[in-house]
DNA sequence: AATCTTAATGCACACGTGTGCATGCGAGGA
DNA sequence: TCCTCGCATGCACACGTGTGCATTAAGATT
């Protein structure tokens, strides 16, 4: 049987209400008592029980949180920032994983209602988008991370309630990306796009186009593909070839893609970054170790982790929190090649 | 104010006990009345307290999960066993990272503790190596997954208590990886190894030799290298070419070293597999996709995961289980090359 | 008709902790 | 000596749920 706070109390011989006090640091207690309560407690192993407490307080000081798959890198890099931060606040991670499925999703949904959790943070673009009626459930406040339902962010409604969201300037990434090709004096840009339904290729393709404009360069739709954002889009990559003039640079959803028009380009005999400049996004853990180096827009994955429990630890103290747009960085490494002569520049 | 299971009996003109019974569909309560308080606890939108729940049954239905990092691929892959298996069987999961750092790992156990988890996994090599006293104070089932604190997992104490684990068989995975390079015609393979305290590289180590005495090949410690099991140790391959004569095959502690390998290869003008061949180990995500993809030895890692909840399921279940020894496979992609001649082969 | 059996429901306690309020005690002032 | 005041501690309730046992009512049995 494990050691309550009674049994701490009869063996030092006060009442349970004084040890509870003491092990608190309560200021009531006397000094003395104090350390021979502690002492005690410590001497008979004693662990207070969270769950009683959270009963009382009706405080958990857990947070929930809820993502695609832990297997992504990029959540896992968004969840370390959340766990390092919330364990520096002495709350503990409830991980749901939903793989979009919804009967998964409910059920996680429910879950951490019945678990009476203090906040909920989601990184899972399905849940975010399609569950907010589902989350206000849980009457606890909730922060999502590039969550793909709203157009603009910063335009959420006052009336949504206590949901609200870090997400990643995506339109600014590719904006970018593609200004730093044309700065190597690249004029014709192809864009290996993502699924059409995701806010993010949307965002990401707006941002190349505005690039593109300030540099006024017309902008061809038969340079723009989607794909799935997996490495198998990368095939894409042939039907970017067209009769009229070839790319000399490709500015890819994201960095999976990227490798798989690597891949293509090298069955095509094409070498990179000599004949053709690739850029990739999202900067995940290989994009450094593949061959060439992955010039790509990086994402402070772990840092929007930490900025999403921050912002929900504000919420948990009842502050004014606003919305947050994360800025992208531009990653130089070996992908992508200056063709401008040397004439042009002096 | 949240609505309990009080509420819910004064709507519904009953004791609170009997929704309690109605709710949990015990047989005590008349049809009737079932279904009549089943449809007002939903009307009113009642979600029972997993807190009180679990302070007055003592279980608490959830499990504690410790990690040196989620971002680790591998890790990532291990928890998400885990979830799968604890979400179909109606757990929660509780995840820490200890990122090796003592006072986070203190602090982990400490709040498993309070929180009364039901048993907890363990997937990060040091808090399953030094703090054995440490995760026994929990007093719940423990099972720890690849611990590189024995040396023969099967030799474990009964004593022990009740830790378990789950680990892969490194020797068989290194004798497999030999073993197929020897097939291929090789007879001077090196081995690029790990770190030379972590078990796994030397049970990998032990694998190699038995495979090359097997075969009837002398082993050369010279042919051997250590490294810290991440990409810059692939430079280490330069040591490897000795005066009197060159290795044909390199068996790599890991993929991360193999990876450096090809690169530091690539430097030295040598083509894989045309001039060498390059075996990895752990078949992470990227190995298929790196250039060339790599041959390697694949750790069921999900599997794993599952596995060790399984094992946990089976000890909150009091039955008895057993350590396991999970043997990994061979996958054959194109860092290998077979150099037999034909002849020999007639 | 009286008693027994069975089914359905309520009562009351327990789980372990936090906290408002009452209580006791000693010291100091009138 | 009595009253007051402040400090240290204990009492008792609350949090929301599960469950053994008592209670009630209705039908079955003698």
């Amino acid at each position: 049987m494990r050691v309550s706070i009674k049994d701490v109390a009869k063996a030092a011989g006060v009442s349970h209400s004084t040890v509870s006090r003491a092990l608190a640091n309560n200021p009531l207690i006397a000094e003395p008592t104090r350390r021979r309560i502690q002492r005690v407690a410590q001497k008979m192993g004693y662990a207070p029980n969270a769950i009683a407490r959270g009963l009382v307080t009706r405080r958990t000081q857990t947070i929930g949180v809820i993502v695609t798959t832990i297997e992504d890198p990029f959540i896992a890099e968004v969840v370390r920032g959340i766990e390092e931060v919330a364990a520096d606040s002495g709350y503990r991670v409830f991980l749901g994983t939903s793989h979009n499925d919804s009967a998964r999703e409910v059920g996680l949904v429910k879950a951490l209602r019945e678990w009476r959790v203090d906040g909920v943070i989601v990184a899972s673009s399905r849940v975010g988008a399609l569950y907010q009626p589902l989350l206000k459930e849980i009457g606890a406040p909730i922060v999502l991370i590039n969550n793909q339902n709203r157009k603009s962010p910063t335009r959420q409604k006052s009336d949504a309630g206590k949901i609200y969201s870090v997400v990643f300037d995506d339109a600014d990434g590719g904006e970018l990306a593609t200004r730093y090709l044309i700065s190597q004096g690249h004029r014709v840009i192809a864009y290996l796009g993502g699924p059409s339904d995701y806010a993010a290729n949307r965002n990401r393709l707006a941002g190349y186009r505005r690039a593109l404009v300030a540099a006024h360069i017309a902008f061809d739709p038969a340079r723009v593909r989607t794909g799935n954002g997996r490495v198998e889009s990368g095939e894409q990559v042939s039907a970017l070839f067209l009769p009229a003039s070839s790319p000399t640079a490709i500015f890819c959803y994201n960095d999976m893609t990227a490798i798989g028009a690597l891949a293509a380009l090298k069955r095509r005999g094409l070498r990179v970054p000599g004949d053709l400049s690739v850029v990739g996004f999202d900067d995940i853990p290989f994009a450094g170790y593949i061959d060439p180096p992955l010039t790509t827009i990086h994402q402070p994955k772990d840092e929007m982790g930490r900025l999403a429990m921050r912002m929900l630890l504000d919420l948990l103290d009842e502050k004014k929190v606003a919305n947050v747009l994360v800025p992208g960085k531009l990653i130089v490494r070996e992908s992508t090649r200056d063709i401008s002569t040397t004439a042009t520049r002096s």
